[in-house]
DNA sequence: TAATATATTTTGATTAGTCAAAAACAAATT
DNA sequence: AATTTGTTTTTGACTAATCAAAATATATTA
């Protein structure tokens, strides 16, 4: 079994690769793993030598298929661990992810089944982030953000790139939850703003910055 | 945080009280946990250090009030979540002890608060176990078993002194889980065999050893 | 192209938890 | 009282994961 250290590293090996073209530096897997530069070279010669990455010195690293798979493991029962902690415990959407993060060390493949069975094989978590199957396949639409999206039309968000509690917090404050619907009204180049209106008919105004955080698609029976 | 091994380790050692007077021997201590008797030694010491423990070098461990406190949170979080995973995920009372062990470390105090209460603030297990309260206090009934009850009158299974799923599974063929009702018709201290009558009127013969290890109450509406 | 800056890898240490085997101690037996 | 037996402690070594700081390689800039 691989240890929740090496689980860790793959995921987030998963995560950088997602946002990188070719291998991941580093310093930035370092960064990213909020250890120290030396600490991440060693443990990528450990991941390759467990056959779960490519590594070349000084060139950078990359999952290869069996990392990936495993990688995508552990993002499922984090996600599903997420989902179930909202739906079955009645936990906030805004600090499940934390608690995810340990569980999703310690459960076995048969309690993950059981809970993916009573939340009925969802296919998104409470952010909206797709939940991989268990054969190891995710697909993630290509959805619009609110900093590039249609304005005047409704959209309905879809996705939050961001699982930081106190963000999440606001979002829910603003009637951004995934799920709901808004407007956007205005985008001001200079004043890096983008103004918009919600479904309870507030207007709310972001910078650049969070509304790249928030994906959204067309709302229910609008053509786009 | 206290590592899960310091948890698991107290948790060794209250039980280990709970079957021996006086302080736990070291070799006790070693084979209960399955570990070399130095590792044990060594581990005390960092127990006694972190004040959770009194230890005298040649004289035995035991839990001091701190240590015993966070024993008993780590049993309440155990038998809550072995509870859960057969109340709310289904899984059968055979096997979810071993689950138990692993997600025992990793659930908050949140979560945990959250099966409680989903759960109604059980009691006991589903061994029958009791389930120590937040505030770290158990009561245990005492109980006789089927090895020393009274014969000839109903009595209802109510604890399980064993976590083997081999044998679960075998109780469970039997008709002889917790809630479950039975007499015992006869002893044959020669034999070392316990007969008895289940409440689906099956006839079993156990041996000692194994009566011992089933804890039983006196049936409901009976005078004993 | 040489010098400087930046990123990466090495090296030497540290901590938690473990084992095997040697040493020390305590108890029981002769 | 001396020896044997059994338990406990010590010692030396190992693994996984980490850091700090030195060494090295690669880019960038002048």
């Amino acid at each position: 079994m691989p240890s929740s250290t090496v689980e860790n590293y793959l995921k987030c090996l998963y995560h950088q690769e997602l946002t990188t073209e070719g291998p991941v530096a580093m310093g930035q897997l370092a960064s990213a793993m909020g250890v120290a530069p030396g600490t991440a070279t060693a443990m990528v010669k450990t991941l390759a030598e467990a056959g779960l990455v490519h590594y070349e010195p000084r060139g950078g690293v990359s999952l290869n298929p069996t990392g990936r798979r495993l990688a995508l493991h552990v993002l499922r029962r984090h996600r599903l661990i997420e989902l179930f902690l909202v739906q079955v415990l009645g936990l906030d959407w805004s600090e499940v992810h934390d608690e995810a993060e340990e569980l999703e060390h310690a459960i076995s493949d048969k309690v993950l089944t059981r809970m993916d069975a009573l939340l009925g094989h969802p296919s998104v978590d409470p952010h909206g982030d797709p939940i991989p199957t268990a054969r190891g396949s995710v697909h993630t639409p290509h959805l619009a953000s609110l900093a590039d999206c249609h304005t005047d039309r409704p959209v309905r968000i879809a996705r939050i790139l961001d699982q930081d509690p106190r963000f999440l917090r606001f979002l829910d404050q603003s009637g951004l939850t995934p799920g709901s619907e808004a407007v956007v009204q205005n985008r001001d180049a200079d004043a890096d703003a983008i103004t918009l209106q919600t479904s309870q008919s507030r207007q709310i105004t972001v910078g650049t910055a969070v509304a790249a955080k928030i994906l959204v698609e067309p709302a229910a029976g609008v053509e786009n």
